[in-house]
DNA sequence: GTCTATAGGGGGATAGAC
DNA sequence: GTCTATCCCCCTATAGAC
């Protein structure tokens, strides 16, 4: 905010500009056109500062995910150090990953409510770019799935990535389609209060990881 | 398949086709070149049989959707009567929303599991088509959502909502994004089974609504 | 019902002046 | 670093012959 940067952040516009609109109308969607109007920029300035509409999808992620990430891994470590020699704490587990994410949408200056809706669509988006992101992700994945089994050690690791999955389903869908809870529960349920959507998606996983196991049990069709 | 249909059915081709792309490229991304390339059809037919894109993506969604959610309240009804005068049972409501659409992916004869993946989307997709697309779930929604209050007559009806939406995202990211899980599973998990699928995901979620309540309780920021 | 041809509008990317 | 002008592509939709 700055006065000697103000003049230097086009860059920072478009990526803020390119965030917003990837967000609210999806990335094909969305021209290059757009983008520079919205950060009162000149079309060129794009092609200038990433080289190309690809590049700027991917600066918009690495901008953000990679803090993301580190939270989760911090909290992840306060939960472990918390149990000391014993397993960490199954919710403690999943609120580190969850709540990070959830939270953008509070994160202050930033625009975080219109990353975190672009995250949560992220997993399911036919975009070839996902693999290259997803990258980013392996280190967080690999250190979760540890912990949860240690949590959990007598479950299966297929049971376990399974549960994660739809852990990251309920959080995605979280993300991305919090408006439509809002409108079908006409005002009952409040998708802007993030602690609150942390707590009961922690507790709702949470229960979730701790069921008994189905061995494919009764009925099939 | 007979002849007597053979000259008729460009119209289905197109659906098939259109169906097929949207689901693998994404709506926008998809043309109606390579739509109606892929149904061997005239680029013009699509204008002809449906009036536009935007027309064609709903007749993609009306031919499938009313049979799942009319098999969804016919598994419900069947739930309540197996309770007789008591609620119907939570896992057997739970399989009754999940199942049909995530058995879709084995629907014979049509390509039944492009469809699956694009609906699976939909509820993220920044389309205003979903609000018109999202009228024919209504009743659905107001089906099972009293099932569910009559399994669970103490809950709220917050947190009855927010469940089933944790519910709604496991089941669409399992619809969409199943070949995520199979990939960082490494081959643990195996998407393309559907009963194993509605099975684990029936008791993740029905251990998820049987959560004692949070009160937000103890740590919040 | 099916096709060709085309209108008319954006799209991403780049060259080259400043 | 920024801007204008432009190349060349593909898009949806429609007109009109068959």
């Amino acid at each position: 905010m700055s006065d000697s940067t103000r003049h230097t952040d086009t860059r920072e516009r478009l990526l803020d500009a390119a965030e917003y609109l990837f967000a609210q109308r999806g990335v094909d969607a969305t021209s290059l056109r757009h983008i520079t109007a919205e950060a009162a920029a000149n079309l060129a300035s794009v092609n200038y500062h990433f080289g190309s509409k690809e590049a700027l999808f991917r600066a918009v992620f690495a901008r953000r995910i990679g803090p993301v990430n580190q939270e989760r891994l911090e909290r992840l470590d306060a939960c472990e150090r918390a149990a000391g020699q014993g397993p960490p704490e199954l919710e403690c587990v999943l609120e580190a990953f969850v709540a990070p994410a959830l939270r953008l949408r509070l994160d202050p200056a930033h625009g975080g409510e219109h990353f975190m809706c672009l995250m949560g669509r992220l997993y399911t988006e036919p975009h070839g770019l996902k693999t290259v992101i997803f990258e980013q992700f392996r280190e967080v994945f690999q250190r979760f799935t540890e912990a949860l089994h240690r949590c959990l050690p007598d479950m299966s690791r297929e049971v376990l990535f399974w549960r994660l999955f739809f852990t990251v389903g309920s959080m995605a869908h979280t993300m991305s389609a919090g408006a439509i809870l809002e409108h079908f529960s006409q005002g009952h349920c409040d998708p802007a209060d993030a602690d609150k959507t942390i707590r009961y998606l922690t507790v709702f996983a949470a229960a979730g990881f701790g069921a008994a196991l189905p061995e494919s049990s009764g009925e099939s069709t």
